[in-house]
DNA sequence: CACCAGGAATGTA
DNA sequence: TACATTCATGGT
């Protein structure tokens, strides 16, 4: 599936963020939200220069909610948000985690509030470049709905973990952003049906026995 | 106007 | 451990 994704998109670089900082704010903004409000979020924090981990931490939370209420969920991502940047910083910020291990790392941000195991993974591969495979919503979809699993989270991680341990870096990179993209597009098999065969949406959700 | 989006915490059995 | 409920804006 990579090989053949990877011919229709080429390399994605992914994870659309300027900054390792923005990658981090915005795992948490995107938490069960459509990426054009988390987008208009970003947006608002950027141009007041408050889209770093420094920032945030010193913001007060009822500020913080003023510039991301586009995203969604604002009373508690402003708290997430801010609760993520100053441990963070506790721990001597993004230059002293970078030098720790996989699973230092992993037990760091998991035990934040706010962070969970997708947005776990986010921050692990596009912040801190080691070797997950991230399962989201659309991955259990594209799993499921070819057949490869049953459906269920629990399913899409057990197999996340195969092809994270089979993948190079540059690779997983690319999958996960493949994964998203196509599930934006159009479906090509049946384009009447007017969206992506990876929607939640899609009229033949209970047919796919010809992916 | 109803439904959904790149989840996670909390409560219940 | 396994589900259900809650959170909230903006696009289709």
């Amino acid at each position: 599936m990579h090989k053949l994704l990877k011919q229709e998109y080429g390399e994605l670089h992914w994870w659309p963020a300027e900054t390792v900082d923005q990658v981090i704010l915005g795992a948490i903004l995107t938490q069960n939200t459509s990426w054009n409000n988390v987008r208009l979020a970003m947006n608002n924090l950027s141009k007041a220069k408050l889209d770093s981990i420094d920032a945030i931490a010193s913001l007060p939370v009822e500020e913080i909610k003023k510039y991301i209420k586009p995203a969604g969920f604002f009373n508690q991502k402003s708290v997430y948000l801010k609760e993520i940047c100053t441990q963070i910083r506790k721990e001597g910020g993004i230059s002293r985690l970078e030098k720790m291990s996989d699973k230092d790392i992993e037990a760091f941000l998991i035990k934040i509030k706010g962070v969970g195991k997708e947005t776990m993974q986010d921050i692990m591969l596009y912040a801190f470049k080691r070797n997950v495979f991230v399962v989201d919503k659309y991955t259990e979809r594209l799993f499921s709905r070819i057949g490869i699993i049953k459906p269920g989270m629990k399913e899409a991680h057990r197999l996340g973990k195969e092809i994270e341990n089979s993948m190079s870096l540059e690779d997983l990179n690319n999958f996960h952003g493949e994964i998203v993209e196509i599930s934006k597009s159009i479906c090509k098999a049946r384009p009447e049906c007017g969206v992506c065969f990876l929607r939640n949406n899609c009229s033949y959700e209970k047919d796919f026995t010809e992916p």
